[in-house]
DNA sequence: GAAAGCAGTTACCTAAAGGTAAGCATAATA
DNA sequence: TATTATGCTTACCTTTAGGTAACTGCTTTC
């Protein structure tokens, strides 16, 4: 064993980078979410998202268009009505967001029995 | 419809950033995976997680010692052997480590298709 | 006529994440 | 004897994420 005496993982690691990249941070699943729970306003979607803020959510949705997971309609009817709708590829974020939401259940069960 | 047009996902959210708030950030699964992969020394994980810098995995790697995702062990041999081994607690991550490689996977073939 | 709601934008700031380079004691290797 | 490897730590810096508050033009409600 002199050289490599490790296992290099890249080909594994490349797709999680390439998937966190789209959707880590604070904001984009819980978006998402919101969206899919019907809202679709953008002070709808402020105020179902707990401690977000215009500045923050404007700029995770210009994000959200640009990798094509929701899409932004501008009805002329002024004042201008403005819709954000899931596009058909969020829905391949359904697994995702699944396992996700069942870890942290759990991890909460986790977290509480520790401090009682 | 006077107050309350809008969906709260408080409840829903919930356990998505309970989640996030462990194993989001650009590191996190990839040291789980490096490690899950049999890498266990400090040098090993590494180089096996390209990019990362000694500073940022000796971070990480207590973040996710304090998350009883992983456990560190000192094998008095002079010079010190430091092994980090996974705990039973981090194959709960299979499905969301899954998911996301899966998922991963997918986006990377449809950015690629567009590019062509 | 004032207030509030709409969909944001702007300027400014803090905090957290991440990166660079060097160094430590110890021991094995060339 | 010089280099390399071990498992980190330290000091310093840059970048990104996130937050605050004020403000816009327009319209409906009080």
């Amino acid at each position: 064993m002199t050289a490599k005496n490790f296992n290099e993982c890249t080909g594994e690691l490349l797709p999680i980078r390439d998937a966190l990249d789209v959707i880590s941070g604070k904001w984009k699943l819980q978006i998402i979410i919101a969206i899919a729970h019907g809202n679709k306003r953008f002070r709808e979607i402020e105020r179902s998202v707990p401690k977000i803020n215009s500045k923050v959510l404007a700029k995770e949705l210009k994000d959200l268009e640009e990798h094509e997971l929701i899409k932004r309609t501008v009805y002329d009817e002024s004042p201008v009505l403005v819709e954000y709708t899931l596009l058909p590829y969020a829905k391949t974020l359904e697994d995702v967001i699944n396992s996700l939401h069942k870890w942290g259940l759990n991890h909460r069960k986790k977290i509480i029995g520790r401090s009682k």
